[in-house]
Formats: C-alpha cells, structure tokens, sequence
DNA sequence: CTATTCACG
DNA sequence: ACGTACGTGAATAGT
C-alpha cells in the first residue's frame, strides 16, 4: 500500500532545537535543529520508505484563530534567534533535497496537515510532536507523536488510540473544548480539569449533547458549563483543525526521489553533522562507502510472491522489520517496502518460510532475537544461514550502542537509502571488517549462536511468588511515612525527600551541618555515614533512602513486568555494554540485592516454576583467575593450582607475616588491593574504598607491585597496547576501541584504567558466554527439560526440574570449569534451592 | 534530556 | 597539580 507522510516542520524543528545539545560547526553557528530533522527524515525514508512525503510549515503569524479570539497563542514567546536561523537553512535542504514543501500565508501547518490528510486517495501518516493532530486519526490516517525529544516514533492509529485514551479521536476536540490547553492559551471552563472533562465526555460523548443534556449534570458543574457554554464553543472552534483549507498541490509534486545528491552531502559536511563526521571517525580504519542509489518499489502484500518467485536464486536476502514496513532486497540496488498497514510483520514474514528454512539462503536481519519470535509464532523450523549485522557492527566496534546502531546503519543507509538494500551493503562491509580484525570466528561461533540461547532465557523467564511483594510493600510504605514524619520534625519544615538537591540545602544550609565538598551538597551515603554522629536525622535519611529503593525500584518495579504467566521475562542485550558483558533490562535482573541481609530478603521472590529447583551456579574469583593465567605470577597461580585463600596469600605476601598470621583486618585490606588491581588501581580510590588515607593506600600498592612484578607488567602491556594501538583485547580477542584523547589527560588516565580492565572483565565475559552456549547444548543433547534462566556475569541460573537436579549439577559444572584451559583451575560453586534467596 | 543516587558483578 | 577505581540499569527531580 502506498502512503503520504506528512511531516509538521514546525514542531519538528522545535523539539529538536530543545532537545538536542547545541551543534557549532565551524563558522560558530549552531545547526543542531536542522540536524535533529534531518537526521529523523533520514530515518523515517529509510525504515519507512514513504512513497509521497511533505514537509508541512507555518508560514503566518496571524490567523482566522486570531480572528476569533485574540489571545490566541499569544504568550507563546517568539522563537529564539539561534532557532528562527535556522528554519532558512533547513527549508533550503530540504528543497535541495527534493523533498516537497508546503506552506501558505493565513494556513496554519496544522490545517495544512489535516487538509493534505484527507485531500488524497492514499493512507496518510502524520509524523509531529504536537499531541493536537490526533483529532485527525481515523481509518485511513495514523499520527506518529516523536517523543524523547526525536529519537523514538510512538505509533498512535484507531487501536491504539482507543486503547490508551477511551475515547474516539474526534473527542479530542470536545476534550479541550471543556478543560482548555495552556500551550496554546485556549480557554478552558473554570474548575473543569482533565478528569471531570473526561468524565463528561464519557457520559456524553460530545458537547452538544452534553449541553442538550446538561439538566442532568450534578451540582455546581451544571451551572459553570451554562455560564461559559460560549467560551466551551469557542475553544472547540480554536481547537478544531481544518480540513478544507484551499491547497493546490498535487499527489505527484510529493513523490520521494533520492535525497542524497553530492550537493545536499556537500551541505551535511559544511554544516558538520555527526551522521557524516563523527561516525566516520569511528571507522577511520577503512570504511569505504559508494554513493549507492538504491531504488525502492512500494509493493502491495499481494505481489510479494510474485517477487520471491522472480528472485528465487537470490542467495542472499537483506530483510527489515520495522514496526511499519517489511523490507527485502535481493541485490546492493533495489528494494522492496511492504507496508504493515493491514497485516501484520508476522503474516509478511510468513511468505519468506521457504527462504528461511532452505540452507543455502543467507538471510540478513536487524534483530535476529526478533526473527526467533516470529518463527516460533509459526513452529517454522529456521534453517537458512542468519547473519544479525548491528550484533557483527558491535564486534567491530563495541561503542557503538544497541541505541546507536540505527543511525550507524542510517550513515550506511543514507547511501543506500532503504533497509533491505541497507542489509546488504552492511553486511558486504562487516563480513569484510570482521574477517580483517581476526573476528569471524568469535562472531560465528559464538556471538551469532548465543542469540538463541539468550532468546529461548527470556522466553523461559522466571517465576514470581507475588505473596512475597504483597507482605512487603504495606511494611516498607507504611516506615517510610513513619521516617517522613520524623524526618520533617527535625528539619522544621516540609521538603520532597527524594530530592538531593533539597535535602542538600537542608542538611548543609539549614541544619548548618558540616559539608566537606564546598561546592556541591552532595548527600550520598558516603557523606552521610561520615555525619551519622552529627545529628539523628541521618540515620533516618539512610534508612528512607534504603527502603525506598526497595520498594521503588524492587517491589513497584518489578509489578509491572509480571506477565499472565506469572513470570518476568527481561530482556539480555547482546550489543550494549563496550566490555563484552551482556546487560538486562525491563527490568534489570543482575542487580537484585544481595549485600545486605534485608535487601536479600527481596530474592525470596524469585522461585523455582513448578515442579522444579533453582540451581546458581557461579563462577569463583574468575576475574582474579584471569589475573593469575595473564600474568603467570607463580605465587598466585600456586595458590589457585592448590586451593589456597587466594585474599590472605596476598595479605601474607604484600604485609609479610606467614599465611597463619594474617589477621582479618590485613585480609580486608589485601581483597580490597586484589578488587582495585582488577578495576585499574589508583591509591584514591583503594583509600575511598578502604576508608584509609591516600599514603597508606598508596603504600599498599607499591609493596603489591614489589611483590608481584610480573602482574604490574602484565598491566603494563595492557596500557602499553592501548597507547599503540588504541585497543586492547580480550582471550578470544574481542576488541575494546578507545577515543582518541589529549595524552596525559584526565580521560587519558580513564582509558588506560578500562584498558587494564578490559582483558579481565572482557575474557571474563567470554569465558561465561562460552559455557553459556556450552551448557545449553549439553542440555539440548541429553534431552533435559532444565533451562538456562538468568546470567549474572559469573554466574548461571537454571530452572531445573527435581529428577535432573543431580545430573544438571554436574552437567553444569564440567562444562562452566572446563570451557577453555587455563593456568589455572576455574571453579564453579552451585547451589540448589527453592528461590533465589536460598542459592 | 541530564544529574544524582544506588542496586549488582 | 589534579581528580580517580571497571562495567551496567532504574527511579527520581529538575532544567
């Protein structure tokens, strides 16, 4: 099906001038709007590959809306300089970029939109930040609202409208009509709020019939809305939006045709857009990009076979789901876009089950986790050769974020220009870039078959015993008041405790207690602890401060993800953190407490499913292992070899008293040098966490070093390779790239910290996903049901059922310890119990 | 959107 | 002299 977009230039170019940061390229000006609107016009051609597209703007100050009531938008501010600059330079691109615009003295761009909405045969798609155009919803228009400033689309259609507001979208319109709108200064009836309107409207559906009706409005209401049924008719007039303003234009004038001639790259590069720039830096080893005219062809569901029939020995498939299009190519130029208007990704993706289960296609995809979930929708067993291109991109170069990799892949696409042809010519360049950076292996054999174990974990999920949050929630609301109202008393006055910033200006201004950091009243639990003597309120802060991350963050947090099963499923990302590790969200499950004997009571919610234990099984000081394999030390390797306190051997060493004379205390000490080696050491931060002084501190390292010199060579080379290189790597040589910083400098020392960290926390990393893909193949292979649940960094979580737990013990724990051979023995501890609370 | 805080490995 | 541990995600306030 064939589609409209129409774009509201003005709300676009607003958004992104607040949103984005400002952008000064070289003649001082800043063009971060025009950017922000450009860079979403980027995207929005590429993952949606409109067929006709108008870029709508207001052209007049003043208005039949003026005419009516004068006050109308009249404490809007003007437009700040930096912004009303550049409108011009933006409205020229766009016109170098082919790109129809549409503006009209005395038409506002809302009534241009609303008029170019209904005017034509086609599906319309309006892309603006403004909540106003959703009045025009209805069968053949969707509103895509920008939010977070421009970098995520919502999708607002019938359903999906209908389902968050309960009403239709024409009674936007009446919604205003009673309860106004500050934005834009439209009068509302006085004492009527969002609630009471939405209540009317329920009732009523419309104003008229809610004045014909208005003998049954209850009490005082009734007579206000007779009193301003005036100025209720008049704000529904300032609020409708027409749509029968004359236009002349044509479908055709708005026709999209390749933007990206050398003129409008020749103005990207003057004006310093980061889509050209920056990314290209961080590519600087050779990407070489061909200014690719990729041809799209917007093709009704129907024709799809006959397209698949026609390409039948292609074998390679660039294919894109969007949350709108469905998009294949065959080859490096044209492209294909269905649009999902209609039908769903899922019944599209159901035409490719022959490509995607024949061996011999390569099938190139955004997001293969999501391809699994389609599949399984349809029992269709995969066999075609996958290739997840953001998961090799993130091989190549792990700062670039899950977030980032579409506008990496939109640099790629804005030559290319459309997502199947974009597949492709990515993938042409990561087969290249992997291969040339000894990275194919790791990418084949263990990143790409990962994704199905990460898939089938979130599918698993775990189970939720509710009793748990329902016993807690009550308890913890019901202290926090308690400390609120404590809390209150001694600071005399009432203030939102959850503000820093306010408790700052009470601990330190008010209560005049003393503040080390002059600058900032900081009130972290550092500072604090050191004032718990100064004055009780302290212990109370701590202990709100406790309870409320419980609650906030571990008991209403977690409600929400509980789904009908009765289980969360969070999601593992593969491609976001720059070590190798995976990360969890919606919501995080590698950070549930566990330091504390309260904050561990929280696990008591996580519990085995039916019929079945939890087993934990976790990897022993495998960061420290790592220490001890790369830097050969014998004393160290010695001691993991024969089984040794690994803590008080360094103590015995660096404090020098045999291994029997080790006191706690020098234990402490030696665990927090043996934690600080592994972050990058500097005495100020082993002082911060010892609460020792920065001497001492800097004392203990140096006898550390003094004692084991081959470890501080070990770490050496690690900076030694970065400062060469600009890299380091981990045992399976995944790659961490550094920025490019002023030598000596505060970031320089920072990168030389991660890269003493890197071959540690990143072989560490690669070491668990190894036995991840292991242990889920061994299970695979001895027909056990226990599942692989949840991935803690250095530890595994299986959902086991009773009769395997002696076997899966041991199955587990073989192939965590002896996923590759080192100096040194990995050991794995596992547990066994009922909830996470017991292992 | 950014800063602050705090939970984890 | 100067600011400091490595890597994450979520909730909240406030601009």
């Amino acid at each position: 099906m064939e589609k409209l977009m129409i774009i509201d230039g003005n709300s676009l170019i607003n958004r992104a001038y607040y949103a984005l940061p400002p952008l000064r390229a070289s003649d001082g000006k800043n063009y971060n709007a025009v950017y922000g609107v450009v860079n979403i016009l980027a995207k929005l051609l590429s993952t949606n590959a409109p067929k006709y597209l108008c870029v709508a703007f207001d052209a007049a100050r003043k208005t039949f809306r003026n005419d009516l009531y004068s006050e109308y938008k009249a404490t809007r501010k003007g437009m700040p300089e930096e912004l009303a600059e550049q409108m011009p330079v933006l409205k020229d691109l766009l016109v170098k970029m082919n790109i129809f615009i549409y503006e009209q003295q005395g038409i506002e761009a809302d009534d241009i939109i609303g008029t170019l909405a209904r005017k034509f045969d086609v599906p319309s798609v309006i892309v603006t930040g403004d909540r106003d155009a959703l009045q025009l919803i209805d069968k053949n228009t969707e509103v895509w609202l920008t939010r977070h400033g421009l970098s995520d689309i919502e999708i607002m259609n019938e359903e999906t409208f209908a389902e968050k507001w309960g009403l239709e979208p024409y009674q936007i319109v009446h919604l205003k009509a009673l309860m106004g709108d500050n934005s834009d200064n439209i009068p509302g009836v006085p004492g009527v709020g969002e609630k009471t309107a939405l209540n009317l409207l329920q009732q009523y559906t419309t104003i008229d019939n809610l004045y014909q009706n208005i003998q049954n409005v209850a009490g005082k209401l009734q007579q206000k809305l007779i009193d301003n049924k005036d100025l209720c008719y008049l704000s529904f007039d300032l609020a409708t939006i027409r749509c029968d303003e004359k236009i002349e234009c044509s479908l055709e004038q708005m026709r999209v045709s390749f933007p990206w001639n050398d003129e409008v790259l020749e103005l990207c590069k003057k004006y310093e857009f980061r889509t050209i720039t920056k990314r290209k830096e961080l590519f600087k080893e050779g990407i070489t990009l061909t200014n690719i005219k990729s041809v799209n062809e917007n093709i009704e569901f129907g024709r799809l076979r006959g397209i698949l029939e026609q390409n039948k020995d292609a074998k390679t498939i660039g294919l894109g789901v969007s949350k709108t299009t469905v998009q294949v190519a065959f080859d490096e130029i044209r492209n294909y876009t269905i649009d999902l208007i209609g039908y769903s990704a899922e019944m599209v993706l159901f035409e490719f089950k022959e490509i995607l289960q024949n061996p011999d296609k390569i099938v190139l995809v955004y997001n293969l986790k999501q391809i699994y979930r389609f599949a399984d929708a349809f029992e269709l067993d995969l066999k075609a050769q996958f290739f997840d291109v953001p998961l090799a991109i993130y091989l190549i170069n792990s700062n670039i974020k899950e977030d980032t990799h579409e506008p990496m892949l939109e640099y790629l696409d804005l030559f290319i220009n459309h997502i199947g042809t974009g597949l492709i010519n990515s993938w042409n360049f990561a087969v290249k870039e992997l291969e040339a950076r000894s990275l194919t292996k790791l990418y084949m054999e263990l990143e790409l078959p990962l994704v199905r174990v990460l898939y089938e974990m979130e599918q698993a999920g775990i189970t939720i015993n509710s009793k748990v949050l329902d016993e807690l929630e009550p308890k913890y609301k019901q202290e926090m008041e308690e400390i609120k109202f404590r809390v209150m008393k001694y600071a005399g006055e009432e203030f939102n405790l959850n503000s820093p910033k306010q408790l700052g200006t009470i601990l330190f201004e008010k209560l005049r207690l003393p503040d080390k950091n002059n600058k900032k009243h900081s009130t972290n639990v550092d500072v604090l602890e050191a004032l718990k003597d100064e004055h009780p309120i302290i212990n109370e802060i701590l202990r709100y401060r406790t309870i409320s991350k419980m609650n906030s963050t571990y008991i209403e947090g977690m409600r929400q993800y509980i789904k009908a099963d009765g289980k969360i499923h969070t999601q593992f990302n593969q491609t976001t953190t720059v070590t190798g590790r995976l990360s969890s969200n919606e919501p995080n499950l590698q950070n549930i407490p566990v330091r504390t004997d309260e904050g561990r009571e929280l696990r008591k919610m996580f519990v085995a499913s039916e019929g079945c234990e939890l087993l934990s099984a976790d990897y022993s000081q495998i960061e420290l292992r790592l220490l001890a394999h790369y830097s050969q030390d014998p004393v160290l390797v010695d001691a993991y070899k024969t089984g040794k306190d690994i803590h008080a051997t360094t103590a015995s060493q660096i404090f020098g008293v045999p291994l029997e004379e080790v006191t706690p205390q020098m234990r402490r000490s030696a665990k927090a040098v043996n934690f600080g080696i592994i972050y990058g050491i500097s005495p100020f931060g082993l002082a911060q966490s010892l609460g020792i002084p920065a001497y001492q501190a800097k004392d203990y390292i140096d006898r550390y070093f003094q004692t084991y010199p081959t470890i501080r060579q070990f770490l050496d080379s690690s900076v030694q390779e970065y400062k060469e290189n600009n890299r380091v790597t981990t045992l399976l040589g995944r790659i961490r790239n550094f920025e490019n910083v002023v030598p000596k400098s505060r970031d320089a020392r920072f990168s030389e910290r991660a890269a003493m960290n890197m071959p540690l926390q990143g072989t560490a990393s690669d070491i668990i996903k190894l036995a991840m893909l292991n242990v889920f193949r061994a299970l695979k292979q001895n027909n056990l049901k226990s599942k692989i649940i949840l991935q803690i960094h250095d530890e595994l979580i299986l959902d086991v059922p009773k009769n395997e737990v002696e076997i899966v013990r041991k199955l587990v724990k073989e192939n965590m310890e002896n996923v590759i051979p080192l100096l040194v023995p990995l050991t794995v501890e596992i547990d066994v119990g009922q909830s996470w609370y017991d292992i």
